[in-house]
DNA sequence: CGGGGACCTCG
DNA sequence: GAGGTCCCC
């Protein structure tokens, strides 16, 4: 059976880029809720699908190290159907032909390894360039968020390299479709349990099996309602289903990705027209797949966050965001930070997540360098942020079985 | 423009 | 209640 990819073991073929950890840490990108599809399968390495392949990557030092899944290891077409995956087409398999395929992967198991051509050794890399958008200079805009805002730079000299990636619309579409009323930990696995019910399979590492994200077709079958209130959507199940119907039905497969070159708030607009879809998944999808970093999704822990760290009094009153309070705090931020505002928000919001609170409190040896005598009161803010944490911070072990979303249903 | 309630499930 | 959205008033 193939097995995960492991750098130290040698075992499979690896490739590298320079990048820097400055410019990107895989641990807290893959890991703060942009995407939900990456899993670390050793420590250090992270697994998941993108562009309609497998990736392992890690890194060492300064170097980011990929693999990529290849023929032998994986259901992969050949040829024309590589085309459409490209085109963020990706493929339905009908069970036919998925036992057809299987039948012949058996026997390809027994070849030799196919070897990989310069043009994919070219394309991935550019894949990964793209994904990870590594042409944006993180490092420069960390410094121009730290100069105009001294709670960030505080929070930066721990949460260095947290990148916007440079998601596919449909997966980001309707994987936040998912977040509403929901936490990141059970929205994994919704996402999870939507590629295995309507993805089309590409293989299996180890015990786990790896599914493309569901094409917008998929997602649109009249079946796809029922089939995921079974799998525990509850009522985002008719979202997902009515938005990919009304996306086909009025604009058609292309239009998602033609919102990359129309202007944020036309964007927004357009997708919040969408059943599902507020101004705070539009946010998010609009700033995470569609090159609008000037997005800031508003949502209540955001909301605390303005208020607790920046004094941001006005709506003190509301229970609730408003829409007056959505434009009000997106507009501070972009104030504050300029117009990649949605990445300074992400390097934030990922250093609240209860998972990282302990990287708060690890002392970080290895600082750049002794600053001037600003750092002490930088500290005061920092001790302040750790202090208000600790308050509810009891650290949960989740050790649950993936397999129990068949919820046993008591009556209530 | 803002308040109030429903919507699903899980911890 | 949770990292919301829809619908009605």
């Amino acid at each position: 059976m193939a097995k995960h990819a492991v750098l130290s073991s040698g075992s499979k073929m690896w490739r590298s880029l320079a990048c820097a950890k400055s410019e990107l840490s895989l641990d807290l990108t893959l890991a703060c809720g942009q995407s939900f599809r990456w899993r670390e399968t050793a420590e250090g390495h992270w697994t998941g699908v993108m562009g309609g392949r497998i990736w392992t990557l890690t890194q060492t030092g300064d170097i980011l190290w990929y693999h990529v899944y290849k023929n032998h290891e994986q259901n992969r077409e050949v040829g024309g159907s590589d085309r459409k995956r490209r085109a963020g087409v990706s493929l339905q398999m009908e069970n036919k032909s998925e036992k057809r395929i299987k039948g012949a992967l058996k026997k390809e198991e027994e070849e030799p390894v196919a070897l990989t051509s310069v043009q994919d050794t070219e394309e991935e890399e550019e894949m990964l360039r793209d994904y990870f958008q590594l042409n944006v200079k993180l490092l420069d805009l960390y410094n121009e968020w730290g100069v105009a805002d001294p709670h960030f730079k505080c929070i930066a000299d721990i949460f260095t390299g947290v990148r916007m990636l440079r998601q596919d619309p449909t997966e980001c579409l309707f994987s936040f479709i998912c977040t509403s009323n929901n936490h990141i930990s059970r929205i994994q696995g919704m996402v999870e349990r939507l590629c295995q019910a309507l993805g089309a399979p590409l293989c299996q590492l180890d015990e786990t099996s790896y599914y493309n994200f569901p094409s917008l077709s998929a997602l649109a079958d009249n079946s796809v309602e029922a089939c995921l209130r079974d799998l525990g959507f509850g009522y985002r199940a008719r979202f997902l289903q009515q938005s990919a119907k009304q996306i086909l039905d009025t604009h058609g497969l292309q239009w998602l990705e033609g919102l990359r070159s129309v202007p944020y708030l036309l964007a927004r607009d357009a997708l919040r027209t969408l059943p599902g879809v507020g101004t705070k998944v539009a946010d998010c999808v609009c700033l995470m797949s569609l090159d609008k970093a000037e997005a800031v999704p508003i949502d209540t822990h955001v909301w605390q966050i303005a208020k607790r760290d920046y004094n941001y009094a006005s709506g003190n009153g509301q229970k609730s965001i408003t829409a007056k309070l959505h434009r009000d705090i997106g507009d501070f931020f972009r104030k504050l930070w300029g117009p990649y505002a949605g990445w300074a928000q992400s390097v934030l919001f990922c250093a609240d997540l209860k998972k990282f609170q302990k990287l708060k409190e690890m002392p970080h040896l290895k600082r750049p360098k002794k600053e001037e005598n600003d750092e002490e009161e930088l500290r005061v803010a920092c001790k302040k942020t750790k202090i208000k944490r600790e308050e509810n911070g009891t650290v949960k072990k989740m050790k649950t079985k993936s397999a129990h979303h068949k919820k046993a249903k008591t009556s209530e």
